[in-house]
DNA sequence: TTTAGAATTGGAATGATTCTAAAGCAAGTC
DNA sequence: GACTTGCTTTAGAATCATTCCAATTCTAAA
């Protein structure tokens, strides 16, 4: 094994994914497995499942099995480093977009794109919450048509 | 078994299930279990998963199974008559109200709450997505910590 | 260099759902 | 009123995505 394929966290080649680290705190052993996982998502705009992520992963290191996937993907997401999407029941998609946005998933194809916001959005304004409710976090989801399918 | 058992596209007694279905146009073929299935959810506000609705339908119908379950939950969901919600992978939540409502769920104790729009929400006002892209619902899911658990 | 704690692996196990084939019912037809 | 046709229901098998497990390998610190 290469000297820059050793885990570590002092890396000496800083990545996107390091300096996230950095900017969030994050505490993940950087393993080879864990950043080629991120970097496959982080290359990807399509929002992959553990399979395709897999299929991604494996053309770097064949030897890579769906269960180390599945465990980069849980480590990786706890951090905060990416994030996991569910968008209707079945496989898990992932996604490295940290920025605030929501996703819209195309009925007709399947395609799932992000949409970042317009102007602030602010849920408790909108929808009444029982008072002392804490909100952590929020997920839209958009379904419909995308431009692609519904000029057809 | 009963007369009011029966299966029927022209109830005698005339449900919500019915006013619902004459609303929405809807035509499913009223069995007795779709009936029981509809009118268990309907009287539930927690948002109950399929083995929940068996459970409280077995009441009832002890002989009724799980494959049934499913399928009268497919055949209301597709009709419109319930709505189905995924707020986490695993299993999926039914839901009769199908006023616009958004769901509230608690990381700490797992309970859903529907919470209703205080104010008009379009989702087109606060999200960039391309041109010519149709809308055909939204799914907003707000975690946190619901008020009960928050107090603790 | 040793050693304790992680990471990785293939395969087994799990949980939720869907499929399948057989049997039951209901509505309309003769 | 028996027959036909098509939906409904059922139990159990199959599937799918994921998680668990036990064995092995690797890493970092002592």
């Amino acid at each position: 094994m290469t000297p820059s394929a050793t885990s570590t966290r002092v890396p000496s080649k800083p990545t996107g994914l390091e300096c996230r680290m950095a900017v969030l705190g994050a505490d993940v052993r950087l393993t080879p497995h864990r950043r080629e996982v991120f970097d496959v998502l982080a290359a990807s705009t399509d929002h992959p499942t553990a399979y395709d992520i897999l299929d991604r992963v494996k053309a770097r290191s064949p030897g890579i099995s769906l269960a180390t996937v599945y465990n980069c993907l849980d480590h990786l997401t706890s951090a905060g480093l990416i994030k996991q999407v569910h968008l209707e029941r079945g496989q898990s998609r992932y996604c490295a977009n940290l920025h605030e946005h929501v996703h819209f998933h195309c009925e007709t194809c399947g395609k799932v794109i992000d949409a970042h916001p317009a102007t602030d959005f602010d849920p408790a304004k909108f929808w009444n919450l029982p008072k002392g409710t804490r909100i952590t976090r929020t997920d839209l989801a958009i379904h419909g048509t995308c431009d692609a399918c519904a000029a057809k």
